[in-house]
DNA sequence: TGGAGATGTTACCGGTCGGTAACAATATGT
DNA sequence: ACATATTGTTACCGACCGGTAACATCTCCA
């Protein structure tokens, strides 16, 4: 029995394993509360093994961060795939897959947007990426609102990136119940109320 | 020159002083960024003194949270001051005021929210304090919206409320810049929306 | 088969973590 | 002046933190 490295311990190299594992602990139990023996131990590697990928924690959190914001960007490809050429279902498939996504059980608020709060240095390696994801979001949502013709696409953009940001923390520090179909009620009113 | 304990060194017993320690480095750097040591060095005492008031560090940060939500319902009774039997000028002045607050220069997210992302422990001694308070919160909200005549009292609350949560934590991921202005037009927007 | 490069093992470093024991100094009120 | 309760001091505890040196083992390809 065991080879009990819960989850990524097969055939993967190292670097991903070590990835994988400090993604999973990172998330679930927060970045300040991990240390880099409990991630090569749930990677099924060791310490100098992560030390020889990665020149410290914080670049190993930073490249964490970077892969949650690639991973999470990949939803603008499938939009467009899904709906090609119909930017306002983009907006609204967008919105409800978000609203989904932030009160389903295993949700633990975004990624992002927690290493910010649990990292407060300013010029921590993984705030650099922060900004740049968020920034990245948020201007693509304006875009697609614009596309679909919405009237003052940017406030209505912020309109439905607040709410979210908002239901994400909220999800953690008081619930779920219910939070999904409320979100999509409040997002389908807001874009609502931008059409011309 | 010195006695370099920076604030509340003069005067206050020395619980209070470390509360007022605590609450200033918790807020500022984080709840697990900071150790008791350093605690008891701004509050000018030592850690047995901590260790005669709190059973625990634990302890300490759910009574530092107690205080900040007892801070800030604060601001229900101030309301009702300045614009007495008015719910609808309560109302936009609630969220003017959390705007501004969210917006300003110091402000470093919602302490309780942080709190939460920082704990993930769902049995933490903490937690109990962040969701009475945001529940608490939520129904002044929504007493306020239908006292003020508004349709769809709940849906209005959740909105503004989660808004201003979007708003907190975004001043710290990406930055403060015009945030104030945009959400006051996005809050009275959506009162306006809700207006019989 | 051999040799190079990646990985694993063990032991260690100084520092800090939350928390405590034993004892000395101080304030307070009578 | 004395007893009491509150604080301060020093030293310590085991555990863990991020990070490294030296050396053994493995994999894989020429």
């Amino acid at each position: 029995m065991d080879t009990s490295d819960t989850d990524a311990a097969q055939s993967m190299p190292p670097r991903e394993r070590i990835l994988a594992a400090a993604a999973d602990l990172f998330y679930r139990q927060g970045i300040r509360a991990i240390g880099v023996d409990a991630i090569v131990e749930q990677a099924g590697t060791n310490k100098m093994t992560l030390y020889r990928h990665f020149a410290s924690k914080d670049e190993l959190v930073a490249e964490y961060l970077q892969r949650e914001a690639a991973s999470a960007d990949r939803i603008w490809t499938d939009l467009a795939a899904r709906h090609p050429n119909d930017p306002l279902a983009q907006l609204r498939a967008w919105f409800r897959d978000m609203s989904d996504h932030a009160s389903s059980a295993d949700h633990r608020g975004c990624a992002l947007a927690n290493a910010a709060i649990e990292l407060p240095e300013e010029d921590h390696p993984a705030r650099a990426v922060v900004r740049e994801h968020k920034n990245g979001t948020r201007d693509r949502v304006v875009k697609l609102a614009r596309a679909a013709g919405m009237t003052e696409p940017k406030m209505l953009a912020d309109e439905l990136f607040l709410l979210l940001e908002g239901a994400r923390v909220t999800a953690q520090s008081v619930g779920r119940e219910g939070l999904g179909a409320r979100l999509v009620r409040m997002g389908e009113a807001m874009i609502a109320a931008h059409r011309g």
